[in-house]
DNA sequence: CTCCTTGCAAAAACTTTGCATTCCC
DNA sequence: GGGAATGCAAAGTTTTTGCAAGGAG
């Protein structure tokens, strides 16, 4: 299960991104930061802007456009696609690369990590002549309890 | 490699995907399903709809949009997103599950397939209770030429 | 003070949809 | 002839951008 980076953690990071890219400090910028790293999750722009506006109805979706775009730039969150039309961000300091597991019924996700799937990877990679820097490996199916829901029905 | 079906095959398949959704057969739907099966790669609607214009000039977005939507549902092609902000599609018959190498730089696409990822994907996704139906992997990073490229930059 | 950031609204890029017309069967 | 398919243009979505105003250093 993912834990939530701890405070000290968060402010590291968002300190480290500021002055990395010679960004300056913001109302807005921090609580975006903040609420992003808080979250820990997989959200829109649209719900990462939903969290903010809690906080601050002031900021407006640019904004959160602007600064998760910078962010991604930085590779302190990963951009993802998960087939709906909305580009997803999650924060990817302070914890492990990791995969998914997204169960098509229920929308469950659920990360995983294994080195020997990466290290496969690389060599499969290395075979194609390719020096990769990423990767994104996702795999659906049903959860424990939608298999369950869907056999008895 | 990939090797584009053969005439025969792309007829059957069409042929297949008319009758089982109880479609009409038209000028336009024929024009675009042939196409996107001769193509036979990672193509955008608006590069299907390209080709497709080149024979015959009348045909709309639209429609190629509706097409190609029919196509996934059916399961006979299948939608993907790179990153870009555009859906491609790529046959889903007649050819071998694989996944996507994919350089950064310059957008070339590599198709790879590797037996034992794949049983360890089943494995990883086991361990976790799902039962997993289809699955994605993408692999980013520099080809060779561009590796070229860069270092000598 | 200077230049970076922001908000706003307009624009862009991609995709879907309503409706009148055309076309299969 | 009747219902499905199409073209067109309008509308929807998601994301980006221009520009004037605001704010950080």
């Amino acid at each position: 299960m993912t834990v939530a980076i701890t405070t000290t953690e968060r402010e590291a990071i968002i300190e480290r991104f500021m002055s990395e890219k010679g960004l300056k400090s913001t109302r807005q910028r921090n609580l975006i930061l903040d609420t992003f790293f808080q979250l820990d999750g997989h959200f829109s722009v649209e719900q990462l802007w939903g969290k903010v506006r809690e906080l601050d109805p002031r900021v407006s979706v640019a904004t959160v456009y602007r600064t998760m775009k910078l962010l991604a730039e930085s590779g302190l969150a990963h951009a993802q696609n998960f087939g709906d039309g909305q580009t997803r961000y999650e924060p990817a300091v302070g914890r492990e690369h990791h995969d998914h597991l997204i169960c098509t019924r229920c929308g469950t996700i659920v990360e995983f990590e294994n080195d020997r799937i990466e290290a496969m990877q690389e060599a499969v990679a290395r075979k194609h002549g390719f020096r990769v820097t990423s990767h994104k490996m996702e795999l659906y199916g049903l959860c424990r309890a939608c298999q369950k829901a869907v056999d008895a029905a």
